[in-house]
DNA sequence: GTTAAACCTTACCATCATGGGAAGGTCAAG
DNA sequence: CTTGACCTTCCCATGATGGTAAGGTTTAAC
């Protein structure tokens, strides 16, 4: 049978070796929520469907959900990540490009780490002095006040 | 005159010391925005209001307000500000609550930090063996892509 | 005394990544 | 043919913050 370009039944589509959104979901640790947002916003190209609409998985569609889930992983935003896809998909890219978008995004990371290391230190130097006790005398409280 | 427990004009109240919101704003570092959005949700009681329906705010207002910045500049959650906000007003307070508090949001911002340096070492890790050049040759992508 | 600017109010909508749930269609196994 | 486990879309929620629009109030200037 030649289904080019048609829309399959789901076991046709099955025994191809294609996958329904939850086995997608299974292999690719992404959730099947977020592969629909994935491709409802575009970071995904739609996908084929059956005849009924339930939506199909081929193998680089996986590995795509994969790509996602591990730059997800490393922090990467939506947009990000939509960056980081194009380029993985382009042969003619610079690996320059790549590794600025990567650098961009370990400054990000440094300052947000700075600013919640700067609240840590913060913190628990008042905390240091606080007898935590039963009196209601409290150096974080008076901190917070002051 | 006395106007106790009415709603007074606002010229009134301004030259008996009360802030409009802009004024506390300024005066606290909180927007005119958030200092709505935390009364909303009841974070902050209610405030009184002049006979048109503008709030107005007696220094007490301003001193939680500044007292909710300085908190949430701390990184606490609108919910621990209630927490803490509510121990600073309770005079019969044990100091260990506090610091409790305190302590949990240390070991909150501990693994945040504690995440976010895992995701920055390894993006380090990958960015240092890319050449950044015009080739295509990426190992931050064959991460991403394995 | 009127008018314009600068306020104030409430009520929505948006962000970002994620999840929950309802209403209704589809499929596979008993 | 029924039942349960899927799938679909659509709407709502989170948390902290900002934007904007429509409409009322106050103040300062003419």
């Amino acid at each position: 049978m030649n289904n080019k370009g048609k829309n399959p039944a789901l076991s046709t589509a099955k025994s191809e070796g294609f996958a329904n959104i939850s086995v997608a979901s299974e292999r690719s640790g992404v959730s099947a929520k977020m592969i629909r947002h994935y491709e409802d916003i575009g970071l995904m190209a739609k996908v084929d469907r059956t005849m009924a609409g339930y939506r199909i998985y081929r193998e680089a569609d996986i590995h795509i959900l994969r790509f996602i889930r591990r730059s997800r992983d490393l922090g990467f935003s939506t947009n990000e990540i939509g960056n980081l896809l194009g380029l993985w998909q382009n042969r003619r890219r610079a690996s320059a490009d790549v590794k600025r978008l990567a650098l961009r995004h370990i400054a990000d990371l440094d300052k947000r780490i700075a600013e919640m290391q700067a609240m840590r230190t913060t913190l628990q130097t008042l905390a240091s002095c606080c007898r935590g006790d039963q009196r209601p005398d409290c150096p974080i409280l008076e901190d917070l006040a002051s």
